[in-house]
DNA sequence: TTCAATTGTAACTAAACTTATTACAGTATG
DNA sequence: CATACTGTAATAAGTTTAGTTACAATTGAA
Protein backbone atom coordinates (compact mmCIF):
# COMPACT_ATOMS: atom_id res chain seq x y z
CA UNK A 1 0.00 0.00 0.00
CA UNK A 2 2.92 2.76 0.47
CA UNK A 3 4.17 4.43 -2.57
CA UNK A 4 7.38 5.37 -3.62
CA UNK A 5 9.02 8.83 -1.95
CA UNK A 6 11.88 9.17 -4.87
CA UNK A 7 9.54 12.02 -6.78
CA UNK A 8 9.33 13.41 -3.60
CA UNK A 9 13.19 13.51 -2.85
CA UNK A 10 13.62 14.82 -6.23
CA UNK A 11 11.86 17.82 -5.98
CA UNK A 12 13.71 18.62 -2.69
CA UNK A 13 16.92 18.34 -4.44
CA UNK A 14 16.35 20.12 -7.49
CA UNK A 15 14.51 23.08 -5.61
CA UNK A 16 18.11 22.82 -3.32
CA UNK A 17 19.85 22.72 -6.85
CA UNK A 18 17.86 26.52 -7.68
CA UNK A 19 18.78 28.48 -4.36
CA UNK A 20 22.49 26.79 -5.50
CA UNK A 21 21.96 29.89 -7.88
CA UNK A 22 24.09 27.97 -10.70
CA UNK A 23 26.96 26.73 -8.59
CA UNK A 24 28.16 23.15 -7.91
CA UNK A 25 25.91 21.81 -5.37
CA UNK A 26 27.86 18.71 -3.56
CA UNK A 27 25.85 15.02 -3.20
CA UNK A 28 26.67 15.94 0.64
CA UNK A 29 25.53 19.10 1.33
CA UNK A 30 22.19 17.87 -0.64
CA UNK A 31 22.08 14.67 1.99
CA UNK A 32 22.24 16.87 4.74
CA UNK A 33 19.20 19.04 3.20
CA UNK A 34 17.20 15.98 2.68
CA UNK A 35 18.57 13.73 5.98
CA UNK A 36 19.73 11.04 3.72
CA UNK A 37 23.36 9.25 2.75
CA UNK A 38 24.96 10.95 -0.13
CA UNK A 39 24.62 7.77 -2.21
CA UNK A 40 20.97 7.87 -1.94
CA UNK A 41 21.26 11.43 -3.44
CA UNK A 42 23.76 10.68 -6.25
CA UNK A 43 21.91 7.88 -7.72
CA UNK A 44 18.93 10.06 -7.35
CA UNK A 45 20.95 12.86 -9.46
CA UNK A 46 22.07 9.79 -11.75
CA UNK A 47 18.60 9.15 -12.56
CA UNK A 48 18.01 13.06 -13.19
CA UNK A 49 21.12 13.74 -15.20
CA UNK A 50 20.04 10.75 -17.50
CA UNK A 51 16.43 12.66 -18.27
CA UNK A 52 18.82 16.56 -18.67
CA UNK A 53 17.58 17.72 -15.80
CA UNK A 54 20.67 18.38 -13.89
CA UNK A 55 24.49 18.13 -15.00
CA UNK A 56 27.19 16.82 -12.63
CA UNK A 57 31.01 17.18 -12.24
CA UNK A 58 33.37 14.84 -10.55
CA UNK A 59 36.30 15.55 -9.26
CA UNK A 60 37.52 18.04 -6.96
CA UNK A 61 35.26 21.26 -6.76
CA UNK A 62 32.68 18.91 -8.34
CA UNK A 63 29.12 18.91 -8.01
CA UNK A 64 25.62 19.43 -9.13
CA UNK A 65 23.45 21.92 -10.95
CA UNK A 66 20.44 22.69 -12.63
CA UNK A 67 20.69 21.83 -16.41
CA UNK A 68 17.74 23.99 -16.99
CA UNK A 69 16.19 27.00 -16.07
CA UNK A 70 13.33 26.42 -13.09
CA UNK A 71 10.96 28.11 -15.19
CA UNK A 72 11.34 25.00 -17.79
CA UNK A 73 11.51 21.64 -15.39
CA UNK A 74 7.62 20.49 -15.69
CA UNK A 75 7.40 18.10 -12.48
CA UNK A 76 5.73 15.65 -15.15
CA UNK A 77 9.67 15.20 -16.38
CA UNK A 78 10.62 14.89 -12.47
CA UNK A 79 8.27 12.20 -12.07
CA UNK A 80 9.00 10.36 -15.44
CA UNK A 81 12.76 10.24 -14.17
CA UNK A 82 12.80 8.74 -11.21
CA UNK A 83 9.52 7.40 -10.19
CA UNK A 84 7.28 4.10 -11.81
CA UNK A 85 4.93 6.04 -13.87
CA UNK A 86 2.01 3.75 -12.54
CA UNK A 87 -0.44 4.93 -10.57
CA UNK A 88 -1.91 1.25 -9.71
CA UNK A 89 0.39 -1.87 -10.66
CA UNK A 90 -1.09 -4.96 -13.00
CA UNK A 91 -1.54 -8.29 -11.00
CA UNK A 92 1.49 -10.01 -11.28
CA UNK A 93 -0.22 -12.91 -11.97
CA UNK A 94 -1.72 -13.78 -15.56
CA UNK A 95 -5.84 -13.76 -14.77
CA UNK A 96 -7.23 -17.53 -15.32
CA UNK A 97 -7.79 -17.55 -19.33
CA UNK A 98 -10.70 -20.01 -18.74
CA UNK A 99 -12.54 -17.59 -16.91
CA UNK A 100 -14.91 -15.38 -19.43
CA UNK A 101 -13.43 -12.54 -16.97
CA UNK A 102 -10.44 -13.31 -16.88
CA UNK A 103 -9.66 -13.63 -20.15
CA UNK A 104 -10.39 -10.50 -21.34
CA UNK A 105 -9.80 -8.24 -17.59
CA UNK A 106 -5.86 -7.97 -18.19
CA UNK A 107 -6.30 -5.81 -21.88
CA UNK A 108 -9.32 -3.40 -19.97
CA UNK A 109 -6.90 -3.11 -16.93
CA UNK A 110 -4.02 -2.13 -18.99
CA UNK A 111 -5.67 0.55 -20.84
CA UNK A 112 -7.36 1.45 -17.87
CA UNK A 113 -3.57 2.26 -16.01
CA UNK A 114 -2.72 4.12 -19.08
CA UNK A 115 -5.58 6.70 -19.08
CA UNK A 116 -5.08 7.50 -15.28
CA UNK A 117 -1.15 7.88 -15.90
CA UNK A 118 -1.50 10.10 -18.95
CA UNK A 119 -3.89 12.40 -16.57
CA UNK A 120 -1.46 12.13 -13.94
CA UNK A 121 0.99 12.95 -16.30
CA UNK A 122 -1.03 16.03 -17.54
CA UNK A 123 -1.24 17.32 -14.09
CA UNK A 124 1.96 17.33 -13.34
CA UNK A 125 3.00 18.80 -16.32
CA UNK A 126 0.92 22.08 -15.03
CA UNK A 127 3.44 22.55 -12.42
CA UNK A 128 7.48 23.66 -13.07
CA UNK A 129 10.39 23.61 -10.38
CA UNK A 130 9.60 27.39 -10.28
CA UNK A 131 5.80 27.07 -8.99
CA UNK A 132 8.07 24.96 -6.17
CA UNK A 133 10.24 27.70 -5.41
CA UNK A 134 7.72 30.34 -5.06
CA UNK A 135 5.75 28.35 -2.39
CA UNK A 136 8.84 27.34 -0.56
CA UNK A 137 9.95 30.93 -0.65
CA UNK A 138 6.14 32.43 0.62
CA UNK A 139 6.09 29.99 3.54
CA UNK B 1 9.53 2.35 -7.79
CA UNK B 2 6.82 -0.83 -7.94
CA UNK B 3 3.01 0.62 -7.73
CA UNK B 4 0.44 -1.55 -5.86
CA UNK B 5 -1.92 -4.39 -7.24
CA UNK B 6 -4.19 -4.31 -5.12
CA UNK B 7 -6.69 -1.81 -7.20
CA UNK B 8 -6.50 -3.77 -10.27
CA UNK B 9 -7.15 -6.85 -8.56
CA UNK B 10 -10.22 -5.35 -7.01
CA UNK B 11 -11.35 -4.03 -10.62
CA UNK B 12 -11.31 -8.04 -11.25
CA UNK B 13 -12.71 -9.11 -8.47
CA UNK B 14 -15.35 -6.58 -8.85
CA UNK B 15 -16.18 -7.57 -12.24
CA UNK B 16 -16.59 -11.61 -11.13
CA UNK B 17 -18.82 -10.61 -8.83
CA UNK B 18 -21.10 -8.37 -11.29
CA UNK B 19 -20.63 -11.44 -13.83
CA UNK B 20 -22.37 -13.65 -11.50
CA UNK B 21 -25.67 -12.21 -11.61
CA UNK B 22 -26.41 -11.40 -7.77
CA UNK B 23 -25.53 -14.93 -6.84
CA UNK B 24 -23.10 -15.54 -3.71
CA UNK B 25 -19.85 -16.24 -5.32
CA UNK B 26 -17.56 -17.96 -3.12
CA UNK B 27 -13.59 -16.81 -2.82
CA UNK B 28 -12.57 -19.94 -4.35
CA UNK B 29 -14.10 -19.37 -7.52
CA UNK B 30 -12.75 -15.63 -7.59
CA UNK B 31 -9.03 -16.95 -6.66
CA UNK B 32 -9.07 -18.95 -9.32
CA UNK B 33 -9.76 -16.25 -11.66
CA UNK B 34 -7.14 -14.31 -10.74
CA UNK B 35 -4.85 -16.32 -10.19
CA UNK B 36 -4.32 -16.46 -6.66
CA UNK B 37 -5.30 -17.67 -2.89
CA UNK B 38 -8.39 -17.84 -1.28
CA UNK B 39 -7.12 -15.66 1.60
CA UNK B 40 -5.94 -12.91 -0.41
CA UNK B 41 -9.37 -12.24 -2.10
CA UNK B 42 -11.23 -12.65 1.60
CA UNK B 43 -8.22 -10.06 2.97
CA UNK B 44 -9.45 -7.83 -0.35
CA UNK B 45 -12.84 -8.48 0.10
CA UNK B 46 -13.41 -7.27 3.56
CA UNK B 47 -11.60 -4.06 2.58
CA UNK B 48 -14.28 -3.77 -0.24
CA UNK B 49 -16.88 -4.76 2.61
CA UNK B 50 -16.01 -1.73 4.70
CA UNK B 51 -16.13 0.60 1.69
CA UNK B 52 -19.96 -0.99 1.63
CA UNK B 53 -18.82 -1.92 -2.01
CA UNK B 54 -20.27 -5.86 -1.52
CA UNK B 55 -21.53 -7.73 0.59
CA UNK B 56 -20.58 -11.27 2.34
CA UNK B 57 -22.34 -13.94 4.13
CA UNK B 58 -20.54 -16.88 5.90
CA UNK B 59 -21.43 -20.42 6.30
CA UNK B 60 -22.39 -22.66 3.96
CA UNK B 61 -23.91 -21.45 0.85
CA UNK B 62 -22.30 -18.07 2.05
CA UNK B 63 -20.11 -15.88 -0.67
CA UNK B 64 -19.88 -12.33 -1.71
CA UNK B 65 -22.44 -10.41 -3.81
CA UNK B 66 -22.19 -6.29 -5.39
CA UNK B 67 -23.79 -3.91 -2.67
CA UNK B 68 -24.67 -1.43 -5.30
CA UNK B 69 -25.50 -1.94 -9.42
CA UNK B 70 -22.54 -1.92 -11.51
CA UNK B 71 -23.40 1.62 -12.15
CA UNK B 72 -23.23 3.19 -8.85
CA UNK B 73 -19.75 1.87 -8.11
CA UNK B 74 -17.25 4.53 -9.10
CA UNK B 75 -13.80 3.29 -9.59
CA UNK B 76 -12.40 6.38 -6.84
CA UNK B 77 -14.39 4.48 -4.33
CA UNK B 78 -12.48 1.09 -5.20
CA UNK B 79 -9.08 3.16 -4.99
CA UNK B 80 -9.99 4.52 -2.00
CA UNK B 81 -10.90 1.27 -0.48
CA UNK B 82 -7.75 -0.95 -1.56
CA UNK B 83 -5.28 1.82 -2.27
CA UNK B 84 -2.78 3.92 -0.39
CA UNK B 85 -4.49 6.81 -2.03
CA UNK B 86 -0.87 8.49 -2.65
CA UNK B 87 0.59 9.03 -6.11
CA UNK B 88 3.62 9.46 -4.54
CA UNK B 89 4.86 9.27 -0.77
CA UNK B 90 6.31 12.12 0.88
CA UNK B 91 10.11 11.28 2.28
CA UNK B 92 10.06 9.02 5.22
CA UNK B 93 13.23 11.32 7.41
CA UNK B 94 12.01 14.68 8.25
CA UNK B 95 14.20 17.19 5.87
CA UNK B 96 16.88 19.60 7.91
CA UNK B 97 15.20 22.48 9.78
CA UNK B 98 18.93 24.15 9.65
CA UNK B 99 18.26 24.45 6.04
CA UNK B 100 16.33 27.10 4.17
CA UNK B 101 14.82 24.98 1.15
CA UNK B 102 14.67 21.67 4.16
CA UNK B 103 12.64 23.94 7.19
CA UNK B 104 9.52 24.58 3.83
CA UNK B 105 9.74 22.05 1.95
CA UNK B 106 7.84 19.47 3.52
CA UNK B 107 4.65 21.77 3.65
CA UNK B 108 4.78 22.15 -0.02
CA UNK B 109 5.25 18.33 -1.36
CA UNK B 110 2.48 18.04 1.03
CA UNK B 111 -0.11 20.11 -0.55
CA UNK B 112 1.04 19.33 -3.87
CA UNK B 113 0.80 15.56 -3.33
CA UNK B 114 -3.02 16.71 -2.01
CA UNK B 115 -3.48 18.54 -5.10
CA UNK B 116 -2.13 15.22 -7.69
CA UNK B 117 -4.20 12.96 -5.77
CA UNK B 118 -7.65 14.83 -6.07
CA UNK B 119 -6.86 15.06 -9.57
CA UNK B 120 -6.43 11.12 -9.79
CA UNK B 121 -9.71 10.75 -7.47
CA UNK B 122 -11.67 12.89 -10.06
CA UNK B 123 -10.51 11.13 -13.29
CA UNK B 124 -11.75 7.40 -11.37
CA UNK B 125 -14.91 8.88 -10.53
CA UNK B 126 -15.35 8.87 -14.28
CA UNK B 127 -15.00 5.34 -14.52
CA UNK B 128 -17.74 2.90 -12.83
CA UNK B 129 -17.64 -0.78 -12.91
CA UNK B 130 -20.45 -1.22 -15.53
CA UNK B 131 -17.98 1.37 -17.91
CA UNK B 132 -15.66 -1.72 -17.08
CA UNK B 133 -17.96 -4.40 -17.74
CA UNK B 134 -18.75 -2.72 -20.84
CA UNK B 135 -15.13 -3.04 -21.73
CA UNK B 136 -14.82 -6.92 -20.78
CA UNK B 137 -17.83 -7.78 -22.90
CA UNK B 138 -16.43 -5.83 -26.04
CA UNK B 139 -13.62 -7.88 -26.11
C1' DT C 1 53.59 15.59 -10.15
C1' DT C 2 51.30 14.61 -6.25
C1' DC C 3 47.49 15.30 -3.07
C1' DA C 4 42.83 16.18 -1.72
C1' DA C 5 38.05 16.37 -3.04
C1' DT C 6 34.38 14.69 -5.43
C1' DT C 7 31.33 11.76 -8.46
C1' DG C 8 29.83 7.11 -10.12
C1' DT C 9 28.82 2.69 -9.07
C1' DA C 10 29.21 -2.00 -7.24
C1' DA C 11 28.38 -4.88 -3.42
C1' DC C 12 26.31 -5.77 0.58
C1' DT C 13 23.19 -5.21 4.61
C1' DA C 14 19.08 -3.94 6.82
C1' DA C 15 14.46 -2.65 6.93
C1' DA C 16 9.92 -2.50 5.15
C1' DC C 17 6.34 -4.18 2.51
C1' DT C 18 3.59 -7.51 -0.24
C1' DT C 19 2.00 -11.90 -1.32
C1' DA C 20 1.25 -16.60 -0.28
C1' DT C 21 0.12 -20.30 2.83
C1' DT C 22 -1.53 -22.85 6.78
C1' DA C 23 -4.60 -23.22 10.34
C1' DC C 24 -8.64 -22.84 12.68
C1' DA C 25 -12.60 -20.50 15.10
C1' DG C 26 -17.14 -19.00 14.05
C1' DT C 27 -21.45 -19.31 11.49
C1' DA C 28 -25.01 -20.54 8.30
C1' DT C 29 -27.61 -24.26 5.71
C1' DG C 30 -29.91 -28.36 5.09
C1' DC D 1 -25.21 -32.62 13.39
C1' DA D 2 -22.30 -32.53 9.32
C1' DT D 3 -20.85 -29.73 5.73
C1' DA D 4 -19.34 -25.57 3.54
C1' DC D 5 -18.23 -21.38 3.82
C1' DT D 6 -16.08 -16.63 5.69
C1' DG D 7 -12.88 -14.04 8.81
C1' DT D 8 -8.62 -13.57 10.54
C1' DA D 9 -4.32 -14.65 12.97
C1' DA D 10 0.20 -16.28 12.43
C1' DT D 11 3.84 -17.08 9.78
C1' DA D 12 6.86 -17.64 5.88
C1' DA D 13 8.71 -16.38 1.58
C1' DG D 14 9.66 -13.16 -1.80
C1' DT D 15 10.37 -8.52 -3.42
C1' DT D 16 11.54 -3.81 -3.06
C1' DT D 17 13.61 0.17 -1.02
C1' DA D 18 16.93 2.56 1.72
C1' DG D 19 21.26 2.80 3.90
C1' DT D 20 26.19 1.86 4.17
C1' DT D 21 30.89 0.83 2.94
C1' DA D 22 34.28 0.76 -0.34
C1' DC D 23 36.82 2.14 -4.06
C1' DA D 24 38.04 3.36 -8.99
C1' DA D 25 38.08 7.36 -11.91
C1' DT D 26 38.39 12.23 -12.46
C1' DT D 27 39.45 16.95 -11.59
C1' DG D 28 41.75 21.01 -9.66
C1' DA D 29 45.24 22.97 -7.12
C1' DA D 30 49.52 23.21 -4.44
Amino acid sequence: MAANSQFAIAVHVLTVLAKGGGERVKSDYIAQSVNTNPVVIRRLLSNLQDANLVVSHVGASGGTSLAKLPKDIQLSEVYKAVACGEVFALPPKKPNENCPVGKNIAAVLCNLQKEIDKSVNEKLRQFTLRDVIERVDEA
